[in-house]
DNA sequence: AATTGATATTCACAATATTGAATATTAATC
DNA sequence: GATTAATATTCAATATTGTGAATATCAATT
């Protein structure tokens, strides 16, 4: 699974250039998949090679020319080969965690003021978020219940948000309080060691 | 940011050869961040070429014998100044919530199979979480204050598991709704367009 | 005696992601 | 008239991750 798949899915309700997809992917797949304007015009060119996008170059007037992006037999085959397939668990690699987990190894202070930014970046996204669903909230229920799949994925990324929020708060605390600073390394590998239970794979 | 670095923390509690680390993983940092066996060899290995890390070979009766790997000075040091910087936001990809965006373009069926299989194992994962968190419980408030770190990112782990059950029950009614079987993909497309904000950059 | 299973590690190739820079067109600003 | 900003795209180098297979030692099973 890759970006080449969400682009496919994109591709499927409509044409579009790199650089609309650029824009677009802000303001819908943005919270579900991340991925650089690089990246998107890197694969886009790519699917075109393989033969699953026909691309036309559209004069835009004064603008640049744009290369406009556009799903054929292959590449609908494609995504539709990929919708039937089971998708991975999504990996989680959060740093901030791990830093937290290793908290008996940090400055505070510094630490203190990561958690505030990214305090901060949260509870904008949270308003941003929150703003948007709003707009799905004030449809008519039969319009509402059309979208639905883009409505519950808003909020999902809301819910991760405010979740986050939550636990920082939590994080906050603790950095206050400040007891973690008693133990040492040592301790602290001998202790998971004592709770470490049977584990639990990660299944592909 | 990279494994490398959980690396580096990882080390910095003592030795370990790359055999107990992906062991060890699984238990502490397993959800925190993701790794394969692979990837830990290799990245011990070119972290030693480096100078990070030092190795020694332990003979080890029957079994093979195997390479301990310890922090030193310069690897300290790198340890130190990953920590002392802002980690970046972790990136959100989630191919599943792609499908749900694009719920129109799915089989329900098939959709909905997959929905129970991954239910099945965030159900597996949260209890596997929660006998953890029992664990912690247990111990004397003077203990859990100690490891709080630990304890919190377990009950992160938590939270998004729990959270992501009860999203996906939502889901469920959705694709028993059946509704959004009506929606063209022109439809979506214009919808969002109409529904689209400002955006919201990702900061780097 | 041969197979299986656990321990412990390595190699190689492919896929993906990150970063910085470069190019080209034109409108708007100074 | 020169600089800046926005649109629109591309290239290249590197870093990181993912996957499959291979190697070696020895215990325990069949």
């Amino acid at each position: 699974m890759s970006l080449r798949h969400v682009l496919l899915v994109y591709l499927a309700s409509g044409g579009s250039s790199g650089y609309d997809i650029v824009k677009g992917f802000q303001h819908t797949f943005g919270y579900l998949w991340n991925a650089s304007f690089q990246q998107i015009y890197r694969d886009l060119g790519k699917m075109h090679e393989e033969g699953l996008l026909e691309c036309e170059t559209h004069e835009n007037a004064p603008r640049p020319p744009r290369k406009v992006y556009t799903l054929n037999q292959a590449g609908w085959q494609a995504m539709q080969t990929w919708l039937a397939e089971p998708v991975p668990i999504p990996k989680l690699n959060d740093a901030f965690m791990v830093k937290i987990a290793a908290v008996h190894l940090q400055n505070p202070d510094v630490l203190s003021q990561e958690l505030a930014q990214l305090q901060a970046y949260y509870r904008d996204k949270l308003a941003y978020l929150s703003k948007k669903r709003a707009v799905f909230e004030s449809l008519p229920p039969t319009v509402l219940e059309k979208f639905m799949g883009v409505f519950l994925t808003l909020k999902r990324g809301i819910s991760l948000v405010e979740t986050w929020l939550e636990w920082s708060d939590e994080v906050a605390n603790m950095i206050a309080a400040r007891k973690w600073f008693e133990v040492t390394p040592e301790e602290l590998r001998l202790f998971l060691d004592t709770v470490q239970g049977d584990g639990l794979p990660h299944p592909g």
